[in-house]
DNA sequence: CTTGACCTTAAAGCAGGCTTGAAGGTGTAG
DNA sequence: CTACACCTTCAAGCCTGCTTTAAGGTCAAG
């Protein structure tokens, strides 16, 4: 498919692809002869997952580490590698249970703000600090 | 205590004090005669409210809307409160969907990894020399 | 065989959130 | 009195991650 064709199936804009190719991360399946990059399925995947991660607050460079460690996993097992996932695991474990931390912030504030009846209790609720740091990958 | 003091205490630049403070986010506790800006408890832990609202997707602008709701005090603020929670509470949630997609890439490369038979790939590949082997990057 | 929606490249521009620099005042220790 | 680490303001700069613009090539439909 071509690069507009690609950017809907994913949900992203057309010269963020480019962008992509450009910083390295994700260059298209192939060209046409007339030079249109071509994606397929499998590069539409991988652009979903790219957006995913950035969505939870990792950097291009952090997803382009993730997209290496995920590819060197169909092949190797070298340690380092192994290694390295795990703690990509870990820091995307601790991230969930920091979200759910907050999810549960939240709620605990909207139930309370629904069935307050006098004042707002709900910046009470969410300026108790919650000690999220910010993750370098 | 000094803004050094409060950005130590609180684990941010000095300078990201003033920014706030320009950005109408935190303004010091009080300026000394020399006019120096000085901070007190609370206001370190706002600024590390600040820090974790941003931490979980809130932008500065959010953050912002937050205090100064907060400052309205008693009422009125509450169904403007109710939906910027219920918006958040919907992002939190679309950012714990997106961390599992991320959580199952990687490790479903790290199941590989441990799966793959008679060790690993690469060494193997790197403890006798080939003729085709692909250099990396 | 033209129209209009696509595609190409290169380059500039933008928003958010700081960060750094210049030029100078303050305060405490020795 | 001097050093030296701190503070001040204002302004410019930086990094990330796009987004837009300009100038032009491609292609299927009518």
């Amino acid at each position: 498919m071509t690069i507009g064709e690609a950017a809907r199936a994913a949900g992203v804009a057309a010269p963020t692809l480019r962008y992509y190719e450009e910083r390295g991360i994700l260059a298209p399946t192939s060209r046409n002869h007339a030079g249109y990059r071509l994606y397929d399925e499998r590069a539409v995947d991988q652009l979903r997952f790219i957006r995913s991660a950035q969505a939870v607050g990792f950097t291009l460079d952090d997803v382009q580490t993730l997209c290496s460690l995920s590819e060197d996993g169909s092949q190797s097992c070298q340690s380092e590698v192994q290694e390295l996932l795990e703690h990509r695991l870990d820091d995307v474990r601790t991230k969930m249970r920091e979200l759910r931390r907050v999810e549960t912030g939240l709620r605990r504030a909207l139930d309370r703000c629904r069935g307050s009846e006098g004042g707002c209790a709900v910046l009470q609720e969410l300026r108790r600090p919650t000690k999220t740091r910010r993750q370098k990958i």
